[in-house]
DNA sequence: ATAATATTTCGTTGATTGGCGAAATATAAT
DNA sequence: ATTATATTTCGCCAATCAACGAAATATTAT
């Protein structure tokens, strides 16, 4: 139960949602990931504790930063299943698409500082 | 997006996820399902409604009572996955079991009035 | 060592949400 | 018609949550 819950909520968030859809782009910083959302670096730091938490990204600290990336493989059968239905889903968004498309050309080095 | 964040938010709630686990006993009105989760009508309606709004159960008004239930088949992707999903997931949660047990045995005669 | 950059943590604020009881609505029974 | 029952709507309160900025932490570059 407690799982679902966290996983549930997790996914019941605009942003959230955002987020996990653009890490399908490619793997991402905070920094980056701040520039596509257009929202305070502490509040997407929060929102991407929330999805680590519940299982639904992982994160890798990688010299001064931290990318988060969709997991590869997930032991969890739930965590596995609502990863491969919001791999199949809101691809025709508009803000969805507009976000990849962001996500696509920014760079840390310009993004970052 | 709309259609995902109602889902989720829909199912992002303990009692709401009791709620739909329950049904899958049986079709219920509002005042057995209080009756099992020990709630106030009122908040129980409002649950229901949510619920309802995310099309993730049908309604069905029968004489003095609303019949709540799982839908047979529902041709929004979204929802017909979810409640799949639902349907083989915490099937071993004691409070689910405890519910069930009881949805089972309550009865709108003798509990509701 | 010092300064700059990336991220997280903390405290605050405004908005949303879950809960309740009272009142409104609708239907059934007397 | 009146009463009783089932449900919904409304207004309220407490709790949760998303957002922010400031301060703390960690790492890199000078």
């Amino acid at each position: 139960m407690r799982q679902h819950l966290r996983t549930f909520k997790a996914l019941g968030d605009r942003n959230r949602l955002r987020i996990m859809k653009m890490l399908e782009v490619k793997a991402m910083c905070v920094c980056e990931i701040t520039a596509v959302l257009n929202l305070a670096p502490s509040t997407v730091s929060k929102h991407l504790s929330l999805l680590h938490e519940a299982d639904l990204i992982d994160d890798r600290k990688e010299a001064k930063w931290v990318n988060y990336s969709l997991p590869k493989k997930n032991r969890i059968p739930l965590i596995s299943e609502m990863l491969k239905l919001l791999h199949r889903s809101l691809g025709d968004d508009p803000e969805i698409l507009a976000d990849r498309e962001k996500a696509k050309t920014v760079n840390r080095m310009e993004v970052c500082g």
